[in-house]
DNA sequence: TTGAAAGCGCTAACAG
DNA sequence: CTGTTAGCGCTTTCAA
């Protein structure tokens, strides 16, 4: 048998409300009482049950995440810094790693008070469009149903672009998706065509088809063969960059000597790979800080009170531009 | 507001209770009437509430895992095996990346069916021992204050001599701690010797000292210039592997050519290394339904009436280990 | 400062 | 077959 707060009450010869408000520390009740209360809890190994709260107070304090990627390290730094920062905030994190309709019923069921939506593949109409609780999207904005909070994915391009153009490469490959449904890679793929655009230079894309590490090792091990070395790559994510790179080791071709690559993300990881890779991206505190603070503005404020936000990424030089004649 | 099992009964005039009935497809509630009442709960929008469901039943249907640290790639597809797993006997799985204790506190409070611990690093005596829900570790040595599943580790050990010394070597050297302290490291070790005893052979150990790739990168570059080349070398570990290819590689010697190498465990990216390594591990769906089927078991049938379980691990052929005349 | 009582949304006897 | 009723463990008025 579990220990409720009426074993406590007997337990401290007071009514079982008195536990209640004093286990919540309220000021109604006597410092002492409250105390002894305390005490006794301890002692028959008191746990609160979350339901019975939740049930009438209508406040969970729990934040679900949605990341059915998890074998996708990118934003697996990224869920790290969301969880301490919901932590900060005096709340519980836990995450699902189902299909996001699933894992999103599954949240609207347990009543929690927000969910934060890490998937990009999937159309966001399957979705439930009134499920009641908010919802906070990571991604680019669109016609999607729910709030989003993105990254200005096209400044980020133009970014990589900038500094290789302006490091003396002309010859710039895209390695990513290649007209994908995913919004946050289109725009990606659209920012980096505009950028060349503007400067005149034409856009080659290799299409990794997929977003993981072996997709990108194929498809760049394909282009080598093929089309030769290109003077610069960009990558548009972090494991699209490490399946590059070992494309590159491969066909024993030396970062930044033989080639140069920019990679998308701002991640850790990139400056612990054989040569730190320099990047483009959002810098992880900022987006995890903004992507919790929005949605508790969200759950606080309401759907109408907030508006989707967009972070400027940021670029990072690390070792992986070489300076070209 | 939220729609309840009150709102719908009105809608179809019928108690509440026949509600409930009726959306638990109870045989007690005449087809027709059901029909109605599914078709009224749609038409409103009910999605029913986890906390009040939850509260009396004493059943959530849900298991928690607790795995403080994603970052580690290396467990994030056997925790999407056991996601599946869980699925597939209807129950949901949700995860906290918090640290262990507070994680283990968090899925008390919210008094979910049963808990799945990944965290090595953690001493357990740290949790409380008496959270009234069932836990089961995974891989966790030590004072077994909770149910364990583990591996058989001396046959892990047999297997790989067994394929070692069929495919004709016989100067096999292993790489690992050396009468270490930790029970798994030492059954390990005793596995190997024994294995080696049996066909008549001596057992040559490379002592790492530690566990990290550096420990054998740094020991078997010693050995190998102090002892020449061995026909083959088994690792007792993924770690342990990674470094022992980098002193083979700084040696020049190549894999199976100059050595055959055969490494534990049985994760994905072993077959991700420049040349594929041949390994002994459990294999990954065996683990994920034996966790899962262990703790639901734990869950129906009560700590006293389930054993801890040891699985077999398996020789999964790649292409360390040449044929030797 | 404490206690009594109502009720959060739901299930599960029990009666009808 | 359907409705009534009593809680699950907790918070929160409202009285005492």
């Amino acid at each position: 048998m579990t220990v409720t707060i009426k074993d406590i009450a007997k337990a401290a010869n007071v009514s079982y409300s008195t536990v209640s408000k004093a286990l919540n520390d309220s000021p109604l009740v006597k410092t002492g009482t409250k105390r002894v209360i305390v005490e006794k809890a301890k002692e028959l190994g008191y746990t609160p049950n979350f339901s019975a709260k939740h049930l009438v107070t209508r406040r969970s304090n729990t934040i679900g995440l949605v990341w059915p990627t998890i074998e996708r390290a990118a934003l697996s730094e990224l869920v790290t810094h969301v969880n301490k920062q919901i932590s900060k905030n005096g709340r519980s994190m836990i995450l699902s790693i189902n299909d996001a309709l699933e894992a999103v019923e599954l949240f609207s069921r347990m009543r929690i008070d927000g969910i934060l939506l890490f998937e990009e593949d999937i159309a966001q109409d399957e979705l439930p469009n009134n499920l009641g609780i908010p919802l906070l999207s990571y991604g680019v904005p669109g016609i999607n149903q729910f709030p989003t909070l993105g990254v200005q994915h096209e400044l980020a391009m133009e970014l990589a672009v900038n500094e290789l153009v302006e490091k003396g490469h002309r010859e710039i490959v895209y390695v990513g998706i290649h007209n994908g449904i995913g919004r946050r890679q289109q725009a990606k793929q659209a920012g980096f065509e505009q950028a060349m655009k503007e400067r005149g230079f034409g856009s080659k894309i290799v299409n990794t088809g997929g977003l993981n590490a072996g997709d990108a090792e194929h498809a760049v091990t394909q282009f080598l063969d093929s089309e030769g070395t290109p003077e610069a790559i960009i990558c548009s994510s972090y494991d699209l960059t490490i399946g590059t790179l070992r494309a590159l080791k491969r066909h024993q071709l030396s970062i930044p000597n033989d080639v140069s690559v920019i990679s998308y993300d701002n991640i850790p990881q990139l400056k612990e790979t054989e040569v730190p890779v320099t990047s483009v991206g959002v810098p992880i505190d900022a987006l995890a800080c903004a992507l919790v603070e929005m949605l508790i503005d969200l759950i606080e404020k309401g759907e109408e009170n907030v508006e989707n936000r967009k972070l400027s990424p940021v670029l990072v030089k690390r070792k992986s531009v070489k300076i070209r004649n």
